[in-house]
DNA sequence: CAACTCTTTGAGTGAACACTCTAATTTGAG
DNA sequence: CTCAAATTAGAGTGTTCACTCAAAGAGTTG
């Protein structure tokens, strides 16, 4: 293995770059605090990546994909579904605040991770509605859409109110959402 | 008056801010952007004005009070309600994305315009609590309250989602979601 | 018209930024 | 052990940022 040092490196710089995003969000990440995280200068920065950007993307892209606990899952209710969803939220909220922040700021530079977040969301809306259908046969799988559309948007809304509020008990409100709506359980 | 051209510059200075940020977001937002916009030199900027920061913080409040379109409603149905945040999501997207993105983003550097976002949401909940006894005199304050932060839960995020795929039906979706939940109408 | 204040200009400041380049060093395969 | 490739250091590049300042210009008031 000729590579293995820069490899390490290459881990401590994505480490040092996903705490500095979770610590102060993307203005403190510049290259210099990346580097000085990972012990190393800027030179070797660059000699592992082509621009922060590249890094940054990286980064978004965990979150993207961590917003999905389980993408391939075929045997889970809505309610596993809305479970993973919150302890996401709770668990990594820095990672959901740049989620949320690439779906309105229109992704940084890029309009490709926009475009992402939007198909992103509908795989999403795919997936809820394929676990609805499973629980309530009596839906057709237009109506379940449209209620899982509704439910997500809510989802969104409550993690967007936890996200500004820390006091805000996203658990709770999610549970008494799920206990009005009878029908969103198994 | 003896400032009059300092005010009509003040007010091309404010406008350029907002679509500043309204475009994207406060990276572009830059004292030499917010100028060429206002069509004034950076000097004339810092005549009126003390800091960068102190724009900001105008845009930002301007948006949190232009969420309330009628704060002082006293005979508004949940229905009119709903119907009024719809249309200011579709008519002030440039300041609905900017209310959003203050209250994501941590309120920028103040913590006073957090603390002021949370404060206002309160002020809604409770507004449209009024509103929902009043239709249902079924229903407890609580139990009303609890159904209200639902709606509006959802309502933000149908916006969030209208605001990042320009294609979404934004009054489409929030009447599906009435007539799911009919007990929301009148 | 004269005095004064408000407004605008436009060059200029230093700091911070992402990024480059060359040369030195380390490393692992042969 | 040798040597080439991978890695690193560290000074340096040009750009952009928020912000300053002295001086010229414009408009209001007495």
């Amino acid at each position: 293995m000729r590579n293995r040092a820069g490899l390490e490196t290459r881990a401590r710089i994505l480490d040092g770059a996903r705490g500095l995003l979770s610590d102060g969000g993307l203005d403190r990440m510049t290259i210099k605090a990346i580097c000085e995280r990972a012990g190393i200068r800027a030179g070797s920065f660059y000699n592992l990546f082509e621009s922060k950007e590249e890094v940054v993307l990286a980064v978004v892209r965990e979150a993207i994909v961590a917003v999905d606990p389980d993408p391939a899952g075929e045997s889970d209710t809505v309610a596993d579904l809305v479970s993973a969803y919150v302890s996401f939220i709770e668990t990594q909220p820095v990672l959901a605040r740049v989620y949320f922040l690439v779906a309105l700021s229109g992704g940084l530079t890029d309009e490709k991770i926009r475009a992402r977040v939007v198909r992103h969301h509908a795989e999403r809306v795919s997936r809820f509605t394929s676990a609805h259908v499973r629980d309530r046969l009596d839906l057709s799988r237009e109506a379940a859409e449209q209620r899982m559309e509704a439910l997500l948007a809510a989802l969104n809304g409550y993690s967007l109110q936890s996200l500004t509020d820390p006091g805000f008990d996203l658990r709770g409100h999610v549970e008494t959402l799920l206990s009005l709506e009878a029908g969103f359980r198994t």
